[in-house]
Order: C-alpha cells, then sequence, then structure tokens
DNA sequence: TGCATGTTCTATAGATCTATAGAATTCCGC
DNA sequence: GCGGAATTCTATAGATCTATAGAACATGCA
C-alpha cells in the first residue's frame, strides 16, 4: 500500500500535505483541527491522508520540525560567519522575523502547539531549540568579549529575550501585513542595544 | 434548575468553576480539554458543569476575563498612581510576572486561546486589552515628557515590546518554578531601560 | 496493450465529545 | 424534622472524530 523508500514524487507530495497542516493547525490549534479539516485544504479526502501519515500526532511532528529546521540553519550560518556582533544580532533578528513573514505557519505551530507531541517526538525539536539558543547565546558572549556589549549581560537571558522579543512582533507581523518589518527590525536591535533610556543619564535599577 | 439572580454561594461555586477550567485549559489548551476533564478536576461528574456554564465557550469566556480583570485592573492603579516613570516601569512588569508566578492558568489561557472564542465574546476582552496597552503608552510618554527616554522612541512600539518581553518570561518562570523572579524582574527593566551596549559608545542602528 | 505498483476513494468500527432532560440528593429556613 | 429550593447525578441523543480495510482508479514501464 504505502511506498517505503520513498519515490520522488511522494516526497513531494507528502511535503505539499505537511504545508497544509501547517495552514490548519496556525489557524485553528492542533486539537481544532480534524484530519477532514487537512484533506481538504489539500484537495483530497479524510481516508486518504493516511497515506501520508500514520498518524494526526505524525503530522504535528513533522510540521514543527519543518517549522524550525530552516529557521535553525538560517541561525547556523549566521553564528558560524565571522561579522562582527551587532550585525550578527541585526541578521538574527531580521531572519526570525522574515520567518514569520513569508507566512511560515509551520513555525508559528512548532511555537504553540509542539507541547501536545508525545515526549518521544519531542526529543529531536528540543535538540534543535537549544541549538538555536546556544548559538545566540554565543553571540552574546562575542559581543561581550568585544567590549561591545556591558561585562555583567546574562546571556542566557539575552538570548531568550531575543527569542521572546521576535516571538511577540512575529506574531503581530502574522496578523498584520501592512506593518513595515524593517522599521520593526530596526527598533527591536536597537532596543536590545540602547534601550529605551536617554544615554546621557546613568542609571542602576 | 439554575439560579437566575446568584445567591451568594452560587457565585462562590460558579467561581471555583471557572477556576478549574482555567486550570484544565492552560494544560491542554481549549480544544483539548473536554467538560469531564474540567468537571473531574473540580470534583463534580460532567453533566453537572452546565449547571454553572451554558456552554463551554462560555466557560473559557469567563476564564479568560477572570484572567485578565485583575491584570488591568493592577495597570490602571500603577498608572493612575503619583510615581515617577521608572518606578512605574518596574511596577508594571513586577505585576505582569507576579499573575504569572502566582499560577494564574487564567492569564496563560488568555494570551493563548482567546482566539477561540467567537467574536461576540472577544470584544470585552479586546476593550480590555487595548486600555492596558493604552495605560502602558502613557506611562512611556510621561517617560519621554520627563526627559527619561530618549524623544526618538516608539511609544506604541514599547509598549508591545514590554508585554511581549513580559509574556515570554512569564511562560518561562509558570514552567520552572525554580527561577529567581526578582532577577528576572531586574533584568528586564535594565534591558527596556539601557539595552545590551556598552553605554561608552553611541550606537545606531 | 497489459501488468504491477502507486495513489485515492468509500465505508465503517469504535471511541470520543457536547448538551439536555429528568430523577435523586442535599441544603436551609421554619 | 418538614418542605421547597438549590445542587448534583444518571442516562442518553446526536454529532463529531481517528484510524483501518479493501475497492477503485491512475500511472508508467515492458
Amino acid at each position: 500500500m504505502k511506498q517505503e523508500s520513498g519515490s520522488h514524487r511522494y516526497q513531494e507530495q507528502r511535503r505539499q500535505a505537511i504545508r497544509s497542516a501547517a495552514a490548519v493547525f496556525a489557524e485553528k490549534g492542533f486539537h481544532g483541527s480534524s484530519t477532514r479539516d487537512i484533506a481538504e485544504h489539500l484537495g483530497i479526502k479524510q481516508g486518504s491522508l493516511y497515506y501520508y501519515f500514520k498518524s494526526k500526532e505524525e503530522a504535528l511532528g513533522e510540521v514543527c520540525l519543518f517549522g524550525i529546521e530552516d529557521y535553525v540553519h538560517r541561525m547556523q550560518e549566521i553564528a558560524a560567519s565571522d561579522q562582527a556582533f551587532e550585525a550578527k544580532l541585526t541578521a538574527t533578528v531580521t531572519s526570525h522575523l522574515s520567518c514569520y513573514r513569508e507566512r511560515n505557519e509551520a513555525l508559528k505551530v512548532y511555537n504553540d502547539e509542539r507541547l501536545y507531541l508525545p515526549a518521544g517526538r519531542r526529543i529531536k525539536l528540543k535538540q534543535l531549540g537549544s541549538q538555536y539558543r546556544q548559538q545566540l547565546e554565543g553571540i552574546f558572549e562575542q559581543g561581550m568579549e568585544s567590549g561591545v556589549l556591558r561585562p555583567s549581560v546574562d546571556c542566557h537571558f539575552a538570548a531568550q529575550a531575543v527569542i521572546g522579543l521576535c516571538n511577540a512582533w512575529g506574531d503581530i507581523i502574522v496578523r498584520d501585513p501592512d506593518i513595515n518589518m524593517f522599521d520593526i527590525i530596526q527598533k527591536c536591535t536597537d532596543l536590545l542595544l540602547n534601550g529605551f533610556a536617554e544615554r546621557r543619564k546613568v542609571r542602576r535599577t
């Protein structure tokens, strides 16, 4: 019945199925979507979906993986490049927000629905997630070593803050296509580097 | 069958039901939770839940409202107080994160599940949400006028950034009870005011 | 064309889930 | 303790939903 090795055509069709699942999961959430919804989006009947996925959970797993894959890949390229700290930070924010702007519903699904995966299926995702965070931490360490950042910066906190900030704006960007993304990118990096306070005064909180 | 005016006892029991719904929705999501789950958490049988809610959607609506209510209320007090800008900012971050630390599952539900409410039920929530954001914007305007903030700050962006940052850390705090919340509060406000960059250098991105 | 394999369809079992109706029980003022 | 109101229970209708089995159709190679 089902192709084991995976012909070229099969892989191509399966990718489309993953995209459909991503679109539906992003809109209605994992539990709010039915396999019928996904199949309809793809233009086939409900039962036929099981030619591509062993279960609904497998579909979710594939969507999450698809969503985070090239996102992590881009970060790897940025971290490995020989740019200065500030360029890397800007590139990170740009990459992160671009993923949302490109209607990457899969990334939204990764963020919002991955917790519904059984523990076994989450291992790979956790790996990729912490790889991303660690590389971002590495960028901040580079920034401290080069003297651009204050020595007191907590790199773990900083990395989480960047991710949180970008995810928050990513959500807003997805819902409002009229937003000027470059404006947001510029303001985010400016916030991360300089904060909102007037620079003349020295402040300690 | 059902109490119309709402005796004291009824209102009290209903609050408990809302709390149970909040706990279950927060863990499994709206569509992932069944009315049986909620009833079990509350210690009654599935059908009995409809003594307190006309539908599952009504329960979600009440949870969301409950989650955002005192959160907005606290912001109102902060905004109306006569503190200086920096104190208000710290108070805002503290209030926001405290809501999460107090296991306010309802706030998480408001953030993650409110989109599944029908449009009619969302009106009040939207009002409260934008009230919160506007008051936060007002605080930033105060900070600009008093000269603490740079004149170039975009108050709308700033307010969204604070909310996004606090939500991101709120999520982390909820999952990891060992985190030192005061450390996070201090680092968040420091980031918002000063950024991560060494202050001696003047940076423009 | 004919055969084998790949892809989709129909139909359905079996397990949910929401919401309702009415019976049973508990609570509380008298 | 009695009687009415408040609260909870049981049972179920009716509408999902996931996953499977096997038939039907399509495709491509000999």
